[in-house]
Parts: structure tokens; C-alpha cells; sequence
DNA sequence: GGCCGCATGTAATCTGTTACATGATTCT
DNA sequence: AGAATCATGTAACAGATTACATGCGGCC
């Protein structure tokens, strides 16, 4: 029980928690299986500096947990787990929907652990996901409507209201691929 | 000629080069400026020690040069005002396209100041800003063909194509009301 | 002989955020 | 009396990026 300093994180830390849920893994493994173009690599990469200081920090604040694995003559590895507290950080971040900022990085993320823990977690966090988009389109919307036609600002709502729109239809389409992968994204 | 060292500058400098383009002004009034909910200051805002920080950089580079102006009782004002290698800065920027990097911000501000410049230069923008917008959404559409229907990387490029095409949607609805600004986006 | 892979990091740098400092004036 | 406006900044901290350091083994 470290005391608990106000922990943030950001959703490249939670994923790295996330990864390191499924199996334990020392940081150039990590580092590996984020510079794959698949997967995770595929939202986005952490520079190999980055991930040990990311690592440490989740460490001292007692999110993971380290084993020296020592190997011949190779250096030693030091093999990351989730402790316990870090599961329950990643357990609620993987539920909660993602605010505006971290949707591009975050909610796809969260996805694709969602996912991993079966269709249920994945169909509620996009459910949920939907209703908070639908939310942000409204007030984009009446956003837009306020500042009448003719003038720059509106274009700049415009842009995002036709952002947040896309992000809307996608959703439905992943809530369609996660009910029936198969085939579901040919019927759009 | 101050040596150029390299002078890489963010759209929100060069907005701000194109802020005193316009007419000269002092941090204060900047920031007023930015701080509005209309105009600029709807793309974004910027903290004043942090505006206070980018004119000095931008000063210390010889875009930008201010004239104390002491004032009675107040304390006195630097009013800065564009260098010509500033004007020629802000020129080469605003007329290029941007990278999808930026495009939220980089590009929204430069139709702010390509459109004050007026609808040639603004139209001239959209139309190269289109063609870029197309290549995007090209080499996207292909990389998610690449990966088959049914996995989840899948979603992520569907994703992205979707926003591309939202972006490219409205970079039509620019184009239709800088050539009729009245009633274009009724048309929409 | 030189580069890549393995596996760890540190140090320097840059950028941004938060908080604070100053000191007079005008609004409530 | 207290708050907000005017107008400038500095200092401390947080985050990411870049570059560098180590040291061995295997491949071309």
C-alpha cells in the first residue's frame, strides 16, 4: 500500500498495465511488441527511452512489480508483473469511456483490451462510448447552430461536429464486428 | 540575417506571426486576442507564460521585434511587430497544405489568415490541402484493404479512414462557401 | 571488420504547465 | 475593502525526444 500520490496516468501507461496483465514481460519484450505493426504498435509506438521511464515510473508508484532474471551471458532481464493495485487501476480504466482529448489513442486502446476480455466488457464500453459521443455531437451541434452561417467560426464547428460524426458511425461499425466478426463490416 | 539556426516553428508561432502581420501588438493584447471564443482563440487558447515564452523565441530568432512604448502610470508595453524574414516565414507557411500532424490546429488556423488574405489564397489552400487530404485517405483505404475484414486491426484503419473522409467532406464545404459565403452551407 | 540483436539505462534538451511576483488602477 | 484589469515576466516542475553508454554474441 505505497502511498497512493494522486496517481495519473496517461492511456499508454494503462496499456502498458493492460500488456503486462496478460503476461509478465521485461521492457525490450515490451518494446518489441509495440514496435510490431499490428496490434497495439498499431495505435501507436513508445521510444525505448520513453518505455523504461514509463516503466519506472509504474514501478514506484507500485503499479508493477520487477524480477531480476538473470540469463549466462546476456544482460539480466527484469521481468514486469501486475501487482495487484495495478489491476485494479487497469481493471477501471478499461471500463470507463474515453474523454474527447484520448479517443484517438485511448479508446482504441481500450478497445482492443476490452476485446480480449470477451465480446460483454467489449460491447459495454462501446455502448457506453456511444453515449458519450452522442453527447459531445449534441453540444458540437448546438455549438455550430449558435454562430449562424457565413462566417469562419462556424466551419471550425463544422469540422468537428463532421469529426465527431465519424467517430459515431464508427462505433456502430464496431459494435457490429464485436456482435458478428465474421462478416459483419461487409454489410457496411 | 540573424543565422538561421534550423527555425522550426508550431502553427500556433506562426499564427502568432500571423496575428502581428496584421497589425502590431503587444503579449497582453495577444493573449486578449486568443482568449476570445471566436476567431483564433476557437482553435486555441494559449497560457500567457507560454505566450510570453514563444514571443521571446520568436523575438530572439529576428521574426519579430518589439518597441518599448512607456506609458504614464501602466507598466510600459512591448509592442512587437513582424521582421520581413518573419513576413517571409509566415508567408511560405500559410500557403502550404499541412501535415495530417496538425491538421487540427495547423490547418484550421491557416484558413483563418488564408481567407483574410482573401478567397484566391484561400481557395488555392483547400484546393492543395484536398489533393494532400486525398493521398491520405488513398494510402489509408489501402492499408485497410491490406488487413482482411474480421480482426481488429481492422477497425482501427477503418477509424482513420472515416476521419479522413469527414475531413475531406468539409474541406468541400470550405471550398463551397468561400466562393458564395452567403448561403453555401445551406446547400449542404 | 562492421553491423545488428539483445537489454539495460543515463544525460541533455526542449516544450509546456503551474504557480508566483510586481505594482498601479479601476470596478463593486 | 477586496477583486479584477493591466502588463510584464521568472522559477519550478513534468513530459517527451534525442543522443549517448555499455557489453557481448552472431551474421555477412
Amino acid at each position: 500500500m505505497a502511498t497512493q500520490t494522486e496517481l495519473t496516468a496517461s492511456s499508454i501507461e494503462y496499456s502498458l498495465l493492460g500488456l503486462l496483465g496478460e503476461r509478465p514481460m521485461h521492457g525490450y519484450e515490451l518494446h518489441q511488441e509495440l514496435s510490431r505493426k499490428t496490434g497495439l504498435g498499431l495505435i501507436w509506438t513508445v521510444k525505448q527511452a520513453q518505455l523504461y521511464a514509463l516503466l519506472a515510473k509504474l514501478e514506484s508508484g507500485g503499479l508493477i512489480a520487477a524480477e531480476v532474471l538473470v540469463q549466462g551471458h546476456r544482460p539480466a532481464r527484469r521481468v514486469f508483473h501486475l501487482t495487484e493495485e495495478g489491476g485494479a487501476f487497469y481493471k477501471a480504466w478499461v471500463k470507463e469511456p474515453s474523454g474527447r482529448r484520448d479517443f484517438r489513442l485511448g479508446f482504441l486502446a481500450k478497445l482492443y483490451f476490452a476485446q480480449r476480455e470477451g465480446p460483454d466488457a467489449a460491447k459495454a464500453l462501446l455502448a457506453d462510448q456511444r453515449r458519450l459521443c452522442a453527447l459531445w455531437l449534441e453540444g458540437m451541434i448546438e455549438r455550430r447552430d449558435a454562430c449562424g452561417d457565413g462566417n469562419l467560426d462556424g466551419l471550425v464547428y463544422r469540422y468537428r461536429v463532421g469529426q465527431i460524426e465519424a467517430m459515431s458511425v464508427w462505433l456502430d461499425e464496431c459494435l457490429a464486428y464485436i456482435e458478428a466478426p465474421s462478416k459483419a463490416i461487409a454489410a457496411v
